[in-house]
DNA sequence: CCTCCGAACTAAAACGTTTTCGATACCTTA
DNA sequence: TAAGGTATCGAAAACGTTTTAGTTCGGAGG
C-alpha cells in the first residue's frame, strides 16, 4: 500500500506538505502542488479511510438500519426502491452506505453502538419497529438521523403523502361515478392512520356515507388476508362498487377471490391500489394506483441527511412531504350512480 | 468517546492490559480480565473500528457490488432475496456490508480503489456488467472476491444451477403430457445459455423435436418484451401447448396476451415461470415454476467470501452449485397426446 | 537599516487501537 | 539455594492521516 509517506520520500517534501497538497489546501504553492499531485498519480496513491477517519472523525458513510418484522424486506419492492435511491443519492454526494445489525465481530451490540463502532456519520431509518427502545436511542442521539414514513418528534422525517394518496384514490373513483367504496387496509401504523385519515375525510367532504363492514383489516403484502377480506365484501348484502387495497401486491389476493366468484374487473367490480409498482402497470386490467414518488423519498431522505450531517450547527429537523402520483389505469370502471 | 485510556486510568491498568483483556487475550489473570470488562462496561466502551483497523487490516466488512444497467436493481425480487441473505449470514458471522459504487467524497475511483480505500476484507460481485474492466480488476485483484451466478476463470463463484432448473421445468411439463414445449428466454447472458442447453438436452434426452419458432428470445422481467414473443408463439399454424418465460414476471405480460386471444390458463394452454417468486404462489392458477433458491445463494457467498477472507492462504476457489425446486403449482395441464 | 508580515513549508503531536518485546515476581525443580 | 520457567503485566512503537504551531526567507514599509 502506497502512503502519504511515499510520497513524501519521492517527491522530497514532508508529509504535511504532501497531505495538504493532495486536499488543496491554499497554502501550498502551486507548482509543489502539481508536482505531488502528479507522483501520487504515479504511484497510484489513494488515501485510507481509516486513518483519515481517525483524524477527521468523518467518515463519509451513512448506516442505514432498515429491518423489518414482515420478512418482506428488501424483498418489498417499495422500500427497497426507496433504499436503491438512498444509495444513488448518497453514492453522488460521495457517501457510501452500510447497513447496520445488531451485531458485529459476533458480538451483539446495539444499533447505536453499532453506529458509533462504524463511525457512521447519520443514518437512515425505514421499514424498522419504531416503539423499539434501541431505535428511540439511537434516534434521540447526537448522530443525525432521518426516518422514512414515520414522524418521530421532532426529527427529521422524510414522508409519502399517505394522506393526499388515499384523497386522491377516493376523489378519482368517485369521479368515475362511484359511491359504495370500500377499503381494505393494512395494520394500524401511522402510515395506515393517515390513510384511513384521508379516506374519511373525503369522504365526507364528498358526501359518501361508509357503513362500518365497507372497512377491512389486512396486512401489507399480504395478498392471502386481503384475499379474505375481500370475500367478506363481496359476501355482503349491499355490496361495494369498488375496493380500494392495502397496496398494489396485496390485491393480487383480491384479483383471485373476484374471479373466483365469478366477476370480472371493472365490468362487475371495480379496484384500486397503492404504490404503483411495476407490477401495477402490467397487470390487465391496468391497475388504478397511487404510485408513491420513491425516487424523490430517497433522494430526499439522503440529501437531508447530509445537509444535517454537513451543517451540524445550523440545520433545523424538518418533515418533508413527497407527493405522488394517480395512476388512472384501467380497473375503476366509470358508471352510473 | 471513552476510549481504551480513559479505562487504563479508572482501572490502573496500561492500555496494553486493558486491549488485551477486552480481547480475551489468555496472558491476563482472570480477576483483572474480569475488573477491566467490568469498567469498561460501566463507562459504556466500545471500541473504534477505524483505530482497530488501522493496525490490524481486518475492516469485518464486506463489500458489495451490485450495479444494474437494467434499472430494476434491488427492485428485482431475486436479486434483493440474494442480498438479503447475505447480509443477514455476514452479519451472524460478524461482518458488515458495505455498498460499492464509483465515486467517493466526489471523486471518481474505480471499484478495486474504492474497496482498498475502504478496506473491504473481501466483495461479493452479483448483477454486474462482467465485461467491465473496473470488474475484472477487482476480481483479479488480491482482495477476495466471490460472484454469483456468473463464473469469472477459477474464481469462487456461487451459481444457482440453471441447468437443472431448466431441466426439471421440461421433464415435468413431459410428465404432464406435453410435447410441444416453447421456451421464451432472456438475454443472452451465461444464465441464459445455461438454461437453454439444459432446455435442449433434456427436450433430446426425452425425444422432443423443437422447431425453431419456439425458441423466442425477449428479456428478463419485462413482461413487454415476453408479451410480444407470446403473441408470436400463439399466432404460429401449429403453437405450442406450453410456454415456458424467462421468469415469473415476465409472465404476466404473456398472462395479459394469452387472456386477449381469449384463451385459459391452463385449459386453453400451459405456463411455467422461473424464479419462484412470491407472486407466482399468489397467482391464480398458481405458476408452475422454479423456485431458485435465494437463501441458500446469499448464505454461500457470504460464508465462502468469509472463508476465503479468514483462511487466506489456505482457501482454494471453487464453484458452488445451489439447487433450487420445482413447484408445481397449477398452471401445467395434465393432458393426453 | 530595522521591523514586520506573509507565503511556503515542516516537525511533531494526535486520533484509538494492537502488538512486540521486555520486565517483574512468583513458583518449580534439581 | 540457584537456575529456569511461567504467569501477568507494561512501555513503546506502529498503523496512515490531519492539524497545530512553528520556522525560514524574501520583501515591503517605515
Amino acid at each position: 500500500m502506497v502512503t502519504i509517506k511515499d510520497i513524501s520520500k519521492k517527491s522530497g517534501f514532508s508529509t504535511s506538505t504532501v497531505s495538504k497538497a493532495l486536499n488543496g489546501s491554499s497554502e501550498i504553492g502551486e507548482e509543489t502542488s502539481e508536482l505531488i499531485k502528479k507522483v501520487a498519480n504515479e504511484m497510484g496513491y489513494f488515501p485510507n479511510a481509516a486513518a483519515r477517519l481517525l483524524k477527521t472523525k468523518q467518515s463519509n458513510n451513512i448506516g442505514v438500519l432498515f429491518i423489518d418484522e414482515m420478512q418482506s424486506g428488501l424483498a418489498h419492492e417499495y422500500f427497497s426502491a426507496v433504499l436503491n435511491s438512498v444509495k444513488d443519492e448518497a453514492e453522488r454526494l460521495g457517501y457510501d452506505m452500510t447497513f447496520i445489525s445488531r451485531n458485529i465481530g459476533r458480538k451483539p451490540m446495539s444499533y447505536y453502538n453499532h453506529c458509533k463502532y462504524r463511525n457512521c456519520d447519520g443514518v437512515v431509518i425505514a421499514c424498522v419497529d419504531f416503539n423499539d427502545p434501541e431505535v428511540v436511542e439511537l434516534i434521540q442521539s447526537e448522530i443525525p438521523t432521518v426516518t422514512i414514513d414515520h414522524i418521530f418528534n421532532d426529527c427529521t422525517a422524510i414522508m409519502s403523502d399517505n394522506l393526499k394518496g388515499a384523497s386522491a384514490l377516493v376523489q378519482h373513483i368517485y369521479d368515475m361515478g362511484h359511491r359504495k367504496i370500500a377499503f381494505i387496509h393494512g395494520e394500524n401504523t401511522s402510515v395506515t392512520q393517515r390513510r384511513l385519515s384521508g379516506f374519511y375525510s373525503t369522504c365526507r367532504k364528498l358526501g359518501i356515507s361508509v357503513p362500518n363492514d365497507y372497512i377491512k383489516p389486512a396486512r401489507y403484502h399480504d395478498p392471502k388476508s386481503s384475499g379474505l377480506a375481500t370475500r367478506e365484501l363481496l359476501n355482503l348484502k349491499d355490496p361495494p362498487s369498488c375496493i380500494m387495497y392495502p397496496d398494489d401486491f396485496s390485491f393480487i389476493g383480491g384479483m383471485n377471490e373476484i374471479e373466483k366468484h365469478g366477476l370480472k374487473i371493472p365490468d362487475d367490480i371495480s379496484v384500486a391500489g397503492y404504490d404503483g409498482i411495476y407490477l401495477s402497470q402490467v397487470l390487465r386490467p391496468q391497475l388504478c394506483t397511487f404510485k408513491q414518488n420513491t425516487e424523490a423519498l430517497g433522494k430526499e431522505a439522503a440529501r437531508n441527511l447530509i445537509a444535517a450531517i454537513t451543517d451540524r450547527k445550523t440545520f433545523v429537523p424538518k418533515q418533508i412531504w413527497i407527493e405522488g402520483e394517480l395512476l388512472a389505469g384501467k380497473s375503476v370502471k366509470k358508471i352510473d350512480f
